[in-house]
RNA sequence: CGCGGGAUGGAGCAGUCUGGUAGCUCGUCAGGCUCAUAACCUGAAGGUCGUAGGUUCAAAUCCUGCUCCCGCAA
């Protein structure tokens, strides 16, 4: 009789929300040992403590949780994961990168589930990456934890559509819905014992960085196919915005998907040529109809038209650093 | 007490500094024009100005408490 597998599940992310759950549900095959996630932190206006979802979820089913500030050079930490004994580590969307001491401590293996179709889009912000590049697909891929960053073997690879509609936050979803369907064809590779893994080409790896806020600041000069890939991509997270002169000074002007491009527009890069239930704005290669909502810092977030009732914006005003 | 903006007919805003008949864009309804229209013209309905108190002859406007919304920050 093959006893179940111990395995400890590290992620922080909503989008690891979903595969959590599974293996919860997935009790009686597995013994799921400890749940690590990132520590408390202050959230939102108030600034409240608030614990990760994760922590929420894997409380309610009563798994020990951990969250240690940092794995690396820890001890305390280290000593207190080996002491879990797990057969298997599970990682998604976990937010720091393991110590090699951690990666070998599994009996069996330490893996990642990562939102991308590796090698594609290493790093902390896949999804957008795929979305704002143009990929015509995304995807989940499984693999190996190596001490480089995402940058082991690939065991499972799940493929989906990036549709003309996606935008960071729906695909986002999606992908998150994949992860319990890929573990649970990967789980019987573990309790065989036999994985084959298949390694990265380094020639076509690409990085995504962790994004900041004030990467969704437009750049108008860029072409308008761009940035409508950009306002997607960075929806809801970190959003784009460009800043608008009002009366009361220079304000944040959010936009949201969607967009439509426009050919054979000449103005200069940010100019509104166009203003009536959207405003259209010319780019360095034609032109972006705004047809998402706006909204302007400080106000709540509008649909075009109802946002033009009460805020003028005038074909020739400047958009973006004046 | 992290910093800041806001709450005004159904929607979005102006008016607040310098108290004195409640205004704009849109929507709704009725009528007109038109082959026709989401277009245009005319008219109408619809507001205890977030809430509680204070100052005043008089408060959307000045003062104070409270509630809710949003931008930054994390």
């Amino acid at each position: 009789m093959p006893s179940s597998l111990k395995i400890v599940f590290m992620g922080a992310g909503e989008i690891a929300l979903p595969t959590l759950r599974a293996l919860i549900e997935n009790r009686d095959a597995i013994e799921l040992v400890g749940v690590y996630t990132q520590p408390d932190k202050r959230v939102g206006r108030k600034q409240l403590i608030t614990p990760p979802a994760i922590k929420v979820v894997a409380e309610e089913a009563g798994i020990p949780v951990f969250q240690p500030e940092t794995l690396r050079k820890n001890e305390a930490a280290l000593d207190e994961f080996k002491a879990l004994e797990c057969d298997l580590a599970i990682v998604m969307a976990y937010g720091q990168i393991l110590p090699r001491d951690i990666i070998e401590a599994p009996k069996i293996a330490c893996i990642n589930l990562h939102a991308s179709l590796l090698p594609r889009h290493r790093g902390a912000s896949p999804i957008q990456a795929a979305i704002r590049d143009g990929d015509a697909e995304s995807g989940i891929t499984l693999m190996h934890i190596v001490p480089k960053l995402d940058a082991g073997d690939m065991i499972l690879k799940k493929t989906i559509p990036i549709e003309p509609a996606d935008t960071g936050g729906i695909l986002h979803d999606k992908l998150a819905e994949l992860g319990p369907t890929l573990l649970r064809e990967a789980m019987p590779l573990f309790k065989t014992g036999t994985i084959e893994a298949e390694p990265q080409n380094e020639d076509l790896v690409t990085y995504s960085g962790k994004l900041e806020r004030e990467h969704g600041e437009i750049d108008w000069t860029l072409p308008a196919a761009k940035i409508e890939l950009l306002i997607r991509a960075y929806d809801p997270w970190p959003g784009t915005y460009t800043t608008l002169s009002t009366e009361g000074g220079p304000k944040k002007l959010k936009i949201y998907p969607q967009s439509t491009v426009l050919e054979d527009i000449d103005a200069p890069a940010g100019t509104v040529v166009a203003s009536g239930k959207e405003i259209t704005v010319a780019c360095g290669d034609g032109a972006l109809q705004l047809n998402g909502d706006l909204q302007l810092e400080g106000r709540k977030r509008l649909d075009s038209a109802s946002f033009l009732n009460g805020i003028t914006v005038k074909e020739g005003t400047i958009l973006g650093t004046s």
